[in-house]
RNA sequence: GUCGACGUAGCUCAGUUGGUUAGAGCGUAGCACUCAUAAAGCUAAGGUCGGAGGAUCGUUCCCUCCCGUCGACACCA
């Protein structure tokens, strides 16, 4: 089955105020399986990751380390590259099929700033008097169920102060029809009960958002077009970049390529759906640029049933799962334990239970165990298997970004291999014959061979040496080392 | 409060138009094997399918109510 049309997949940008967080790996892992997935199928593909490094929490962060900002976000961006390595990280491709967007970037900046002169230009930009309840110490604006009693900022304990301010505000109010026309197509929202979700949010009215900040109280953004005493709130900013990566406002090579004429696909976590799906989407209607294909949204990964956070001392980060599983024992607990869609909860006597029942016990063992048979009584590597298909139900499972099902189908695969070994043992007719038995084993080996394509979007590197060694006919060292009790 | 979803074996969950003894994986116990990373295979234990009522010849799967959990209801990247 080939598919020619370019593919353009991205997740949302991380804010940078601190270490990668486990659910923005899984963003970036959902993106990096189906670009491999695609480039196989033989599609086009641009990859797309970055960081938002814009906004007051940042801004404040760096004051209060007494940093740079630009050092600041400089330092965790690099963070967030560390994810990609091959070996220290999640080895993801976006660096040979895609652009890691900062929106620090200079050329994403102009971006922004052209964003806002369309949006500008259509008059759906406009001034208007904002009045807010405001805490000096936090630099917030705050409502007034985010107070105490007293009408006291809960940080400081402070007094807020009504504070009126002057911002743009982007009327939202006026794409009404146009979001529910949209929304109304199934697909551009997976799963599809976040598609209600959204479409009974905008059934409900919209109101326009403000999209600036006085300068005076925020100036770490992007500046506003025409007046230099506000600069652009980080959403209009950041979601820019999904465009300005591809080179926009140009609107000829890569973005007409993956953006105009190809499919457009975005990753984001629940919590997303009015920024990517409404906001985003009246901001790009405005430009007159094409809408996004489709939203898939993950939900979130708890731990112990709670919520990880740093006072309940339950966070587990990519990199500490990395450390002790290593890259594709990373990937596999992630795309196969963690639910596309809904919540998950992951704990390390889960992760280690998952990591020794499938992995060691599983996908290494049968490896292992036909190769070993393999290795004694086949005196060349079988013939390199020549075409392949991914099975219909892998496809399917792909089509609906279900990458947990696509996991499954590999290791039931895996069992039934396990269970074919145990029916034939060709270990034992190897000994009253043997030239049934090495026909058996030869089978075998093609079918490992078939669970090492399988796993290529997957895992890549148990990929490589599953294939490598069937060719090689060789035994190859344990690729999941049993973990130390 | 309004709208919506969910509540199935110890754990995580499948159950797609209601129909014979309700499934999988993991975990647990026993048996047996030896090619393999003391792995894999077989077997078993374990569920009044949240509760009550209703429609139906018959429902885990339809309707009503109740209990419980969770989500959305806008400025949180």
């Amino acid at each position: 089955m080939k598919e020619s049309k370019p593919r353009y997949i991205t997740t949302t940008l991380p804010y940078v105020n601190s270490d990668p967080h486990i659910g923005f790996a899984y963003e970036v892992l959902q993106a990096d399986v189906m670009t491999r997935y695609w480039r196989q199928m033989e599609n086009e593909v641009f990859f797309n990751t970055g960081t938002d490094e814009h906004g007051q929490k940042i801004a404040q962060k760096a004051d209060e380390k007494g940093e740079l900002r630009q050092s600041y976000v400089d330092h965790y961006a690099n963070e967030f590259k560390k994810l990609a390595d091959a070996k220290t990280g999640l080895n993801l491709c976006y660096e040979t099929s895609g652009n890691f967007i900062r929106t620090t970037d200079k050329a994403h900046q102009a971006a922004a700033q052209e964003m806002w002169r369309r949006c500008e230009a259509k008059g759906d930009i406009y001034k208007k008097k904002y009045s807010g309840l405001y805490c000096v110490g936090c630099e917030l604006f705050y409502k007034e169920d985010e107070l105490d009693e007293k009408k006291c900022c809960l940080i400081h304990g402070s007094p807020v102060q009504e504070i009126e301010e002057e911002n743009y505000f982007f009327k939202l109010s006026n794409y009404q029809s146009y979001l529910e026309e949209y929304l109304s197509q199934e697909g551009v929202i997976l799963p599809e009960w976040r598609r209600q979700e959204a479409i009974n949010f905008v059934k409900g009215g919209l109101e326009d958002f403000s999209i600036s900040r006085e300068k005076v109280r925020l100036n770490w953004g992007v500046p506003v077009p025409g007046d230099e005493k506000q600069v652009m709130y980080v959403w209009f900013d950041a979601l820019t970049s999904y465009i300005s990566t591809l080179g926009w406002p140009s609107e000829e090579g890569e973005f007409e390529k993956f953006w105009t004429e190809g499919e457009v696909v975005q990753l984001a976590g629940k919590d997303q759906i009015r920024f990517q799906s409404i906001m985003w989407q009246a901001m790009l209607k405005s430009a007159e640029e094409k809408a996004t294909d489709r939203v898939v949204y993950h939900g979130f990964i708890n731990s112990g049933g709670q919520k990880m956070s740093k006072s309940l001392g339950n966070v587990i980060s990519p990199y500490e799962l990395i450390t002790r599983y290593g890259t594709d024992a990373t990937r596999y607990l992630l795309l196969r334990h963690v639910h596309p869609f809904d919540d998950s909860d992951i704990t390390w006597e889960k992760l280690d239970e998952w990591y020794t029942a499938n992995l060691v016990n599983g996908l290494g063992n049968l490896v292992s165990r036909v190769m070993k048979m393999a290795e004694t009584h086949l005196e060349e590597p079988i013939e390199k298997p020549a075409s392949f298909e991914f099975p219909a139900e892998y496809i399917k499972a792909l089509a609906e970004y279900n990458l947990q099902t696509a996991a499954d189908l590999v290791w039931t695969k895996v069992g039934e291999l396990d269970e074919k070994i145990a029916t034939t043992e060709p270990f034992k007719l190897v000994k009253t014959d043997k030239a049934a038995a090495i026909k058996i084993i030869k089978e075998l080996v093609a079918d490992v061979y078939v669970i090492g394509r399988l796993l290529n979007p997957l895992m890549p590197e148990a990929c490589t040496a599953t294939k490598d060694a069937v060719l090689q006919n060789q035994k190859p060292a344990n690729l999941f080392p049993r973990l130390e009790k």
